[in-house]
DNA sequence: TGTCGTAATGTAATCGGTTTCATGAACGTG
DNA sequence: CACGTTCATGAAACCGATTACATTACGACA
């Protein structure tokens, strides 16, 4: 019977059910290729037994690990934490696991923080990389699983990749601006040299140009609440004063208001605001921000989707951009 | 030199070394045993080929898999992924890999969603389970690795546990609220069958007992910032209008303050809303929230070592209970 | 000098499956 | 009836490491 210390092998359901260890693995593999006699007899073992594969061995022997690797800028952002959620649902509808890897909390006496001995293919299937300030060399070895950058992506790091389409939705943040009068608007970035940011500041100037207006006044945040709050200052520092913001992300946006509230400023009434990402929260914020949307669980299910999809054919190395949309709530109006 | 179709085997590493593969399995993983000659030439041989074992042969042998698996019933929610941080770091200080199950998002069509086969030993070396509403059937099989419970608990199921002290922070918040002249505090909960709930709900009625008074009413909602803003129609609707309530966690506080705000009412002027967990958004809400604060990647941190320490000695089934602490911003004030 | 202990190493078994290849039976066909 | 095909099966090779066990060399000590 079942055995706490021992669990049962092939061997053990191949003596019970009086066939060899072969038929035995074939029957639960492909069942279609043996006897329904034998089927029956494997079957009728394996739940006297209460056997289950080990799949170490069977990863071994087929070369797979049955895993794939997310390598995330910081697992307590919850804007990557949506991504994790569509990566996991793709993959488990192929019966995969997903192996999470947090950029941020890396061993800083190792260099590139140690990352690199999980980039094996003993230890992953395919990777999908989330945090674009990592070293492209970091891939470049032989025994580097297949890979897709998704969300932010790594210059001069080859392979498809799965982005939001950012410079639109930078230019439909803007266009909404514009059309409500404003003029003297200010672009508060990521970090200075995160791809995100810097797609979007193309797509600002591009419509302050067609605009006729010349490109955009920017502060630096950090994706942060706090950095949001932090801005207001230098915000208000500035003369002329701004009359609306574009925020790299929704959650700087609701640090800046916080930061604005704090000073005594309106928003909108001060203030036109302007977010991207659409979390959830954005919508209870004190006052409902405008965002651009993007769709963050599908962005995650497309770039699992696109890594498996090169188990069988070979890379496209194609990027698929993926569509965002404006949101309107409460934090933009006219210019007074 | 380094082929991309054949990545080195161990065996190449020993041939071009001069020595045996014995002796390259003992210099890379107790260089002590072996002498200083023989280290020196296995090392350069294996800069040269740029060998790394094969985790999958090694494993097999081990009898382990170098992974532990978080059950999370929501990726999506930023509550858990701060917890998965804290269990990321400690895992990563062990050289072991974090797999992650997304709970709530199973397939409905197999019972348990298809979590059984993910409990097995050739899966992972350990699990920790932050998901309360699983059945406890599911673990109650001799492959089931170690487990830890994290955060919430499943009734029935045996082994150590680490929470947060969610009868003294419902306790510490009722007694703020009772302090402040509260009498009329509404409860608004989890799902009615959440263990965090239930233990809130007892510390609640056991502050409320002390000073004399009846067990609180309660409101159900479902830890959701919609569920949050669905209360306040129903907190509205009680006469005598309460005046204080205590949520189950910040983002339905969040939620309640929208839904209240919508409806022209003020806080705390007309009610003091207490959250629990302290996320960070919290302190940048229209009105900074009063929370009790609780340290979720600690929280992980500890869950991921006390798993650990079950690799060596045996289970000590004992619960860990976390500190928590009255966090007192904005969104309290004195009953008018 | 013989014996023993110790350190360093090599050979081969082992982990638990999958898969190749060989074999034999059953069947249809000319 | 001989022959080729297909189907089901089992024996054994294989995946790539770790490790138990055997072997050797060498120094210490009686």
């Amino acid at each position: 019977m079942t055995d706490p210390t021992n669990p049962p092998k092939i061997r053990d359901v191949a003596r019970l059910a009086g066939v060899s260890v072969a038929t035995v693995s074939r029957a639960l593999s492909n069942p279609a290729i043996v006897s329904e006699q034998a089927r029956i007899a494997v079957e009728k073992a394996v739940a006297e037994t209460g056997y289950t594969v080990n799949l170490m061995a069977r990863n071994l022997r087929q070369q797979q690990v049955g895993a794939v690797l997310a390598l995330v800028p910081n697992l307590a952002n919850p804007f990557f934490s949506e991504i994790l959620a569509g990566i996991s649902d793709t993959l488990r509808a192929e019966g995969l696991s997903l192996l999470v890897l947090d950029t941020l909390r890396t061993d800083p006496d190792t260099p590139n923080g140690g990352i690199r001995s999980y980039l094996s293919r003993s230890r992953a299937d395919g990777v999908i990389v989330l945090d674009g300030t990592l070293d492209p060399a970091l891939f470049a070895h032989s025994s580097c699983p297949p890979l897709v950058q998704a969300c932010e992506w790594i210059e001069g790091l080859a392979g498809p990749r799965v982005l939001a389409d950012n410079e639109t939705g930078a230019r439909l943040a803007i266009e909404h601006l514009l059309g409500l009068g404003h003029r003297d608007i200010v672009h508060l970035t990521g970090p200075a040299k995160n791809t995100l940011s810097i797609s979007r500041a193309a797509g600002v100037d591009a419509a302050l140009a067609t605009a006729g207006l010349p490109p955009a006044h920017r502060l630096e945040g950090a994706f942060t609440l706090s950095s949001g709050r932090a801005a207001a200052e230098a915000l208000l520092a500035r003369t002329p004063r701004p009359t609306a913001v574009f925020c790299d992300n929704d959650e700087m946006a609701i640090g800046l208001m916080a930061g604005l509230r704090a000073e005594g400023l309106d928003v909108p009434r001060d203030f036109s605001i302007v977010g991207f990402d659409n979390i959830e929260m954005s919508a209870y914020a004190s006052v409902p921000l405008t965002t651009i949307r993007q769709k963050r669980a599908h962005l995650g299910r497309c770039a699992a989707e696109r890594l498996l999809a090169q188990r069988t054919a070979p890379t496209p190395d194609e990027t698929l951009i993926l569509p965002v949309e404006l949101v309107i709530r409460d934090s933009t109006a006219k210019r007074v």
